[in-house]
DNA sequence: GGCTGATTGCGTACCATGTACGCGACTCCC
DNA sequence: GGGAGTCGCGTACATGGTACGCAATCAGCC
């Protein structure tokens, strides 16, 4: 990645992937295509982690010289928006909305959740500028319409779902955090209990941490990551439907 | 980093940072300690970005040899555990509960949120297992003793305040890859809406995405992050507030 | 006061990354 | 059949973390 990184620099108006002219005419036969790349890539980077998606690997992966790639693909980056958004489409959205609004909204989160621990890779470039993919805007617009037809404005719509969208996020950086951890260390979260108890024993003998102490002689060990998640979610819809009868009401 | 990412290794007890033995004696004076090198990676960390954060970028900041750190710092992953405890203890933790709970907790999200946007790069840190340094210690307790004396069991209190932890990531998280992108980049909110603008109008122009249009055309441009965040906070502690009141009837 | 052995600083080396550049081979259009 | 545009890709560069091993340094013991 050569001089980038200090430069406040001129590339300001690079137009989004999803508009660029597919060439075609005169040359030889490509023998390859966007989607086989980008195939290629969401698989490495399902199976092995983010990190295992290089170029050279998928090259190598798909029998064919590095620097070839990058006649279908303008750089990585890009490259990492055509995955995002491959991905956003693979479970076709969830079906119609019901009408219910509290129950779509967890229809959505429960399916966004399910797809970002599939792909723990698409949290970081979802949660950036959205890559204005055909599956991403999709979604988009299936999320307004859950609170479409109660006569808020847009901006109430948005922060509505916003809220939600985040909890969701929050919820699954940590989740995939520890799962990145396990796989790259291979340290397991038992063997991590174990290496940090002689420790956190230290620290509950002085006495300065009482509720601490309480949680790791009292919480229960392990504890249902779903039934987690679903357990904020409804916290989080409680709020919505406070939110939703004091904008009714004013 | 060499063979790493694909052993299931067994690497599985190493102990944490703060648990390592100070060893002193024979030796040359140390010309170098951990709190410097902890220091100023945190400096570069917060002027120019994670990425800037290289062994070689600290020691030539510190007129010191590469491998020299290698002396106080096992791996770069323990240094940045280090920064992070540094960095949790700037803010003093904001003084003592009122027991309102719902004040402090709106002021916990509030600090944790400013802190996260001081330092970026604690976030993708702060949400995977948490590296235990006295200072996470003392803001875990903190928190904690916000639902305490409520009558609450523990996975009840963690539950609480953990959906309003991920909420507040899931806001950063969002945050922070804006202001990423405009730091590598120099593609600001603005340029990128011009950048993307004559795509949006097609799509608009299309017809199927009547809710996106409408947030394209109605919602606020330039909404203050501050007031999104608080709006969707407030949301959330009627959740909170919600769910306590059924607890505490059953 | 000199020896022993631990500790410090650090140069070198290895492998991995994204991608700019430019060359030769291919193929369609005229 | 020739020119123009396209394809595949080898080479090269700067950047990253850190294993290894050597020389300089100094505390403690005799």
């Amino acid at each position: 990645m050569p001089p980038q990184g200090t430069n406040p620099s001129q590339t300001s108006a690079r137009s989004p992937v999803w508009s660029r002219p597919r060439t075609a005419g005169r040359g030889p036969q490509p023998s390859l295509s966007v989607e086989a790349i980008v195939s290629e890539a969401v698989a490495l980077a399902d199976a092995e982690g983010v990190d295992a998606v290089s170029m050279r690997r998928i090259a190598s992966e798909l029998s064919v010289g590095t620097m070839s790639l990058y006649r279908y693909v303008e750089t990585k980056d890009d490259l990492l928006d055509l995955m995002t958004d491959q991905v956003m489409g693979e479970d076709g959205f969830g079906g119609e909305l019901t009408g219910d609004w509290r129950g779509d909204l967890r229809g959505i989160a429960v399916g966004y959740r399910e797809l970002m621990l599939r792909h723990p890779w698409v949290l970081p470039i979802a949660a950036s500028r959205p890559s204005l993919g055909p599956n991403v805007l999709r979604r988009t617009e299936r999320l307004l319409g859950v609170v479409d037809g109660l006569g808020l404005h847009i901006d109430e719509m948005s922060g509505l779902t916003g809220t939600v969208v985040a909890y969701v996020r929050g919820v699954v950086l940590t989740e995939i955090a520890e799962a990145e951890v396990v796989r790259r260390t291979g340290q397991t979260e038992d063997d991590y209990r174990r290496a940090v108890g002689p420790y956190l024993g230290e620290v509950m003998a002085e006495g300065k941490h009482p509720l601490l102490t309480r949680f790791v002689l009292e919480a229960d060990e392990h504890p249902d990551p779903d039934q987690v998640f679903l357990g904020g979610l409804e916290l989080v819809l409680d709020g919505v439907e406070a939110r939703l009868e004091r904008l009714r009401r004013p």
